[in-house]
RNA sequence: UCCCCAGUAGCUCAGUCGGCAGAGCAAGUGGCUGUUAACCACUGGGUCCGCGGUUCAAGUCCGUGCUGGGGAGCCA
């Protein structure tokens, strides 16, 4: 017999002459006539019920079954007469696989997402974290979907990277040498011949790509070696980076607004189940927050605008306010929590706070530079049109003490065929975060690696 | 890296003024019921985070280290 998946039988919601159905007793309530077991095989949220009468010949070993065991069940799907659920199996045959031990670590309660991070390995198997894992893979594919529809090529940019300072944070190094020392090593013993190290950003290859291929993007995993130990940064995280040509900055913070709001879109309507377990038990106010966000337009504003509106607050902000000093946390939370009350693009800062890349506008001070802020999380997306005149860039690489040899394939593309183009980075964990309501980044990835952590 | 808070049973936590180590849940045993985080009774379960100090006496006070959380900076 072909084994089923739980979410199938849910989903057809009728009665079968017979099943097979494997998995994992998630909770176990037993009485001399009859036992239930709750299964789940992890392909979405609900259990099925189980109902093993006391005439099955295993029936002494099935009493004895624990949390977490695995179990091959076969009988039949019918109408359950007990109240909480449509449909129960009356088992035929109870296979036990796996027996656990009583010491099992997932209790038939709720855990605390501290206790469970220490569990990392285990906590998928609990509601929470199977929920977030299964959204975690369907906005993976609503992001190629979404890109796949407006044209874009995916590129796999390399991990491994010999561009130093890309202006995005400190870089993990990359080596085979036994020693080596902080300052004078010999790079050119090593396997590249030179320095290398992990990417922090794919953009620059990104940029070569798309003055080729038009619109491409990037979805890749991205390393930073700060020592952040905060609810947002990850060393290793994943990042989206689409990049396109012919494009400036206003297109592109249109792309990035599209972007956000086809996949919150795209996760109501295909992630509803696991979607309500975060509305419900998580962040009750989560599908006001979302509504909010595919109902109307992103509010967009000028930093200058941006510094106007929190001086005239009267907000009594830790750290002062004024032109030229970028945006802090509690900056960017007013905006988007209390002033705003939703998603807000905040475009061309002052070119003294951004990456020598990001193109200069016409009044020499300021950038074509975007952020896309969103309540509770703060900065989900950093992009801007890239500077694509020759000379302006190589003044502003120099000014950012970059030495330009070292980029000299990326100065190329501005002597051939250089056209206006534009792109941005979003982190994929903090969007993740954002249509979860989970409020820290270590629980919306797998194993996550923060400064002192690297245990799984 | 900086600031603040916490660390007591498998989990969540209480522990008063420095004076015998506690509860709920979980686990084990028994009972009961078409049950729903089932229910009822009983039983077992402790390096009070580590190290040092003060004291007749430290889970409690002091110092220090480690771990975790919240906030800040860096950013996505």
């Amino acid at each position: 017999m072909k084994r089923e998946k739980i979410k199938q039988i849910l989903d057809k919601n009728s009665p079968m002459d017979s099943v097979l159905v494997k998995g994992w007793v998630r909770t176990k309530r037993e009485s001399k006539e009859f036992t239930f077991l709750e299964i789940n095989d992890g392909s979405c949220l609900k259990n099925i019920q189980v109902v093993s009468d006391h005439t099955l010949e295993n029936y002494d070993d099935i009493i004895k079954i624990t949390t977490g065991s695995a179990v091959s069940i076969t009988g039949k799907l019918v109408v359950s007469p007990g109240k909480g659920q449509s449909l129960e199996i009356q088992a035929e045959n109870v296979d036990i696989v796996f027996i656990n031990p009583e010491n099992y670590p997932l209790q038939k309660k709720r855990h605390t997402d501290e206790f469970l991070r220490t569990i990392a390995h285990l906590r998928p198997r609990t509601n929470k974290y199977g929920a977030v894992f299964r959204i975690r893979s369907e906005l993976s594919y609503a992001i190629h979907q979404f890109f796949k529809n407006m044209g874009f090529f995916y590129i796999h940019t390399p991990i491994i990277t010999g561009s130093d300072c890309e202006g995005a944070g400190e870089l993990f190094r990359v080596t085979t040498l036994k020693n080596i020392s902080d300052e004078k090593t010999d790079f050119y013993k090593d396997f590249f011949g030179k320095e290398a190290s992990l990417t922090v950003s794919g953009q620059l290859s990104a940029e070569m790509y798309a003055l080729s291929l038009g619109d491409v993007y990037t979805f890749g995993p991205t390393f930073r070696a700060e020592n952040s130990n905060t609810s947002r940064h990850a060393a290793e995280f994943w990042m989206i980076e689409p990049e396109m040509a012919f494009c400036d900055i206003e297109e592109n913070m249109g792309v990035a607004e599209k972007f956000i709001q086809y996949i919150i879109q795209y996760t109501i309507d295909n992630c509803k189940p696991d979607l309500d377990m975060f509305c419900k038990f998580v962040d009750k106010e989560l599908m006001t927050t979302l509504d909010s966000v595919i109902s109307r337009d992103f509010k967009r504003l000028t930093y200058k605008e941006a510094i106007d509106i929190l001086i005239k607050s009267g907000e009594k902000f830790d750290y002062g306010v004024s032109f030229g000093n970028d945006l802090q946390s509690e900056h960017e939370r007013y905006l988007t929590d209390i002033y705003y009350k939703g998603p807000v693009i905040v475009y061309n800062y002052p070119k003294t706070i951004k990456p020598f890349y990001m193109r200069l506008n016409d009044d020499n001070k300021t950038v074509a530079a975007m952020d896309i802020l969103v309540p509770r999380i703060g900065e989900l997306i950093g992009g801007s049109q890239r500077e694509e005149r020759l000379d302006v860039l190589k003044s502003r690489m120099q000014e950012s003490g970059l030495n330009l040899s070292d980029y000299w394939w990326y100065l190329e593309s501005r002597t051939y065929g250089s056209v206006p183009h534009s792109g941005f980075g979003l982190g994929f964990e903090r969007l993740i975060m954002f249509i979860t309501g989970i409020t820290n980044i270590r629980d919306v990835i797998s194993f996550p690696r923060t400064p002192g952590n690297i245990d799984f």
